[in-house]
DNA sequence: TAGATTGTCTAGCGGTGCTAGAATCCGGAG
DNA sequence: CTCCGGATTCTAGCACCGCTAGACAATCTA
């Protein structure tokens, strides 16, 4: 049993170096620079090594968001309990979003714009992302009217933040007015609340 | 300069023979479909003559998308005087630019996702995507506050907009409640006017 | 120590965007 | 009508991609 039990430790061991190794350099030079030669290089293992671990690119970029989610997530319930009121609450969660989102670019592709082979809005979604949902919803729920769905209302805040978080990024949306915009969205969602 | 004025006209009706088959390639299989040696034989062509119409691939996925602007900026026109107050026009530009990226998902990618070498929200942005921008900003404007910048308002309203659609393209926001979560955007961003 | 099993690597497939240089076409001069 | 020069188009190839079959090496079992 310990020999077995060494390999798999081994293996697991390799596995986050993987990751890692993807997350490192998909944050130092993107995405494009992250190809299965250049990440075999990087681990010092041949590219087929890759491929005992995970399925292929996809699962690897996949591997890398669920670890970018929790991180998210963390920061997402550092920042909404030092908030007083729910338009605090709201200014905050969003600003710790798009915070986010600039500051780990790769991250943010990884987890909402490349790999589609992550469940999402399902129970089979990964912990992580209900956790980082979640944080966005106890921030939504209290704007929410009689009769609205706070789930939906919830999904709609995270996708006007999704939005001016990656036409910002692609250069559709000047950078600078970004706070302006944020405080424009926010002023819009809690209105009837204080 | 009969010959000069000819080749000139042939030049141009090839290139945009090379816009239309990208176009209509990328709208029926997606753009992965679109390789230049595909393209370059859906035109009879080989591979080179793209290169003397085009900078390379982006610069035609540029093409199509200025093309397909101008027809997302056509169908917010029309959507938008049928409605008789604002949050009715906020509604039907809303649906129009959400319907349009469902119906032509290549197209809308091709103007808010992909190609980045399009100049963006500066004088030299194409003027069909001053067109579509113009539309939205018309429905918007009615519901800016005193003090609010109704630009910033409209960019905010497009991004929300583009956030719902690009989250629920990729499968992480469940396709059956689109309408609602619409609903529920329009009834955040109509606040105060009627 | 011999054999079986597990693991890893080398080499290669079919594909990509893009380009240098050869081949071809064509209008105009003699 | 012929032949030349310049513009145009094609063939062939580069370096790279994700991925994999099959040869090889290391390790454990008996």
């Amino acid at each position: 049993m310990s020999i077995q039990t060494r390999r798999e430790r081994e293996r697991a061991e390799r596995e986050r170096l993987i990751v890692t190794a993807a997350r490192e350099l998909a944050e130092a030079e993107g995405w494009d620079a992250v190809t299965t030669r250049r990440l075999a290089a990087e681990i010092e293992y041949s590219q087929p090594v890759l491929y005992s671990h995970f399925k292929g690119k996809g699962a690897i970029m996949a591997a890398v968001a669920v670890e970018g989610c929790a991180e998210l997530a963390a920061e997402l319930r550092a920042a909404r309990p030092a908030a007083r009121d729910t338009r605090a609450a709201l200014r905050a969660v969003g600003k710790a979003y798009t915070a986010f989102a600039r500051r780990r670019p790769a991250l943010y592709d990884a987890i909402f714009t490349h790999a589609v082979d992550l469940p999402f809005a399902t129970p089979e979604a990964p912990a992580a992302l209900w956790d980082a949902f979640n944080e966005l919803a106890a921030a939504v729920k209290p704007v929410a009217a009689e009769g609205d769905d706070p789930g939906l209302l919830t999904e709609t805040y995270w996708a006007s933040l999704h939005g001016l978080v990656t036409l910002m990024r692609s250069g559709r949306l000047p950078e600078g007015a970004h706070e302006r915009r944020l405080e424009l969205l926010i002023g819009h969602f809690a209105v009837g609340a204080d």
